[in-house]
DNA sequence: AAAATATATTAAAACGTTTCGATATAATAT
DNA sequence: ATATTATATCGAAACGTTTTAATATATTTT
């Protein structure tokens, strides 16, 4: 195995000159410099990382938290995200471990391996995560950064989707093709993002005066109990007992809008003609969907490069205030709507 | 930051000594043991993972390795072996270090980063993969394990699915329940699953005398291309212009029966009535998909776990004789079937 | 009773880096 | 010419462990 001493001795250097080199830092001269950097070509050296890690006291990882049923479901949309951190982390040498936690989380008890061992320099939390286990980490001065969600009243460094304008104009869309009576079905009322779904939502439609006395009661269908094909199925299967049925449904995401879609076709309806579905996300489903789903896209990966960058900065910096990146979305029309 | 000198010193003893307590080695009296021991859980102190592994010469990471579109491709297969090597990687202190590796890899220029650094002590293989990466890891001596795929006349360490007599078993309940002609849709062909799949099928109809003179020709649809929904919508489109139909189709995998199911119904045919259609993995959409899916599960936690397990006894022994683990499926009988 | 072995503890070296002064020379400012 | 400052290099300490070999005592075997 070659060392820093190999690469020193066969330079007619101290390893501490090899080391400035390996780091740019200090002064070495240009031809040191070079001879040093050939050498290091010729052996293949590669610094070890424990030994750099045990010298500079970093631990080189970051983790990657998500809630353990996120990471099983049918969507990969938390996969995108942590890919896009890979990506990005290949720039910067950090290596992301990856983990779940459970559902009824216990800082006490359920801390992740790389939380209690110390072995991360910050953290990633994707998506509804426990609060307890944020207020852990903020008690521990542990860097972190929250992606696709944030805590009401709490202001913590974070990566958000623009979901607001993302409803807005997919809303809008929909008005623009004719609609009039525009539904929105939703689950996990008290994810953050829902709730700027919604709003986005109610305002387009305040906006071009379609809100008529009682329409949110009747057209909209909202719980609080996570988001999933049965979420939609139900709220559609409520939603088409009113007199007056809706000629379109904004969904608060992909997965709703497909249970949505299944019970419209369900009771013999036509899409988009009858009514029109949009949902949120683009998950890959929504392409190969029948009939393809229309639906607001949200950049995974970029959202995943970009958490990556500002842990990052907060890593580097950590009395910087926190912050929050908003990430916009595109309004994919397929032929749901 | 507490550290081993502070144990030793509060225990009135060598570092040595907590050290051999902390790893349970060499010889020390059960009473210094117990008030070591006491003393580290007081302090709560966790030793430096990069000192100890500077010491140990080990990485304590092992590699996950899969191609890219595995990974973003819309199903969580991979995923869920994943998580399934993270869950029995939490007893053993491993971290796993995720990457993707692209279809045109080569070994000079694409390494992944934890082989370039060696920070990894082994490697788990993950679906079809460049075999230039394996004949590489193989060269180097790095021990590591393929999960869900073979190279066809090399025998390396690996964890199969029992591909065969899932097939076999599934195909035969199609059989019991009076199918006739039983058609056979599939992509990747040169994928030694898939080849195992179909053997299974093949198999079983000649036990039950159900292949005719011309039967698989007419009755096999295979292509060289990725599994996806396509393939088996263009599959069965193609069955449907035999004059005979066939009035049960078995898929090479979920992706593929998707794909068919949405072409029958295109076709205005009923399921199961007119044909039935059986899939293989049991991925999530599977169940939720209308009329639900029938196929073969695949039981992916346990694939990845045994794969971290068969892994770590390579590590462990890295002169082993290559072997191979199958994992037994079964068939699950929904609505399409 | 002596020799051999098992038990218990430790000092010191080693693992491969980074970093902090120290030292020496070269360039620039006074 | 002298004092500063910039450039270049290096020795040695430090990072927190594990491990080897040494030492000491207790137990067992001969």
């Amino acid at each position: 195995m070659v060392t820093i001493k190999d690469i020193a001795k066969k330079a007619n250097v101290s390893i501490s000159t090899v080391s400035l080199v390996l780091n740019n830092k200090g002064y070495v001269s240009p031809e040191t410099s070079e001879r040093i950097l050939n050498i290091i070509n010729d052996l293949n050296y590669k610094p070890l990382h424990s030994a750099r890690k045990l010298a500079t006291r970093k631990t080189g990882n970051i983790g990657y938290i998500i809630w353990e049923n996120h990471f099983s479901e049918v969507e990969m949309f938390y996969s995108q995200i942590f890919l896009g951190m890979e990506y990005a982390a290949r720039e910067s040498d950090y290596y992301i471990l990856l983990t779940t936690v459970k559902d009824d989380f216990d800082p006490k008890t359920d801390l992740p391996r790389f939380l209690k061992y110390n072995d991360v320099d910050g953290v990633v939390l994707a998506g509804r995560v426990p609060h307890s286990l944020v207020e852990y980490l903020d008690k521990q001065r542990m860097p972190f950064v929250l992606v696709d969600y944030g805590i009401p009243g709490k202001i913590y460094n974070s990566v958000l989707i623009d979901n607001y304008n993302g409803a807005f104009n997919a809303v809008e869309s929909l008005i623009q093709s004719g609609r009039k009576r525009i539904a929105f079905v939703g689950g996990t009322f008290s994810h953050p993002s829902i709730k700027e779904r919604f709003r986005g939502y109610k305002e387009v439609l305040e906006s071009y005066n379609l809100i008529s006395d009682g329409h949110l009661k009747k057209y909209t269908h909202l719980e609080d109990a996570e988001t999933s094909r049965e979420i939609g199925e139900k709220g559609v299967s409520i939603l088409l007992t009113e007199k007056l049925l809706p000629d379109a449904i904004f969904c608060c995401n992909d997965t709703t809008a497909l249970g949505a879609l299944t019970e419209i076709q369900r009771k013999k309806l036509k899409i988009p003609q009858d009514i029109a579905v949009v949902g949120f996300d683009d998950i890959p489903t929504a392409a190969f969907n029948l009939p393809k789903l229309s639906t607001v896209r949200v950049p995974k990966l970029l959202l995943g490069k970009e958490a990556f960058k500002l842990l990052n900065d907060v890593i580097d910096n950590p009395r910087l205030p926190a912050q929050t990146r908003l990430i916009s979305t595109e309004f994919i029309k397929r032929e749901s709507s």
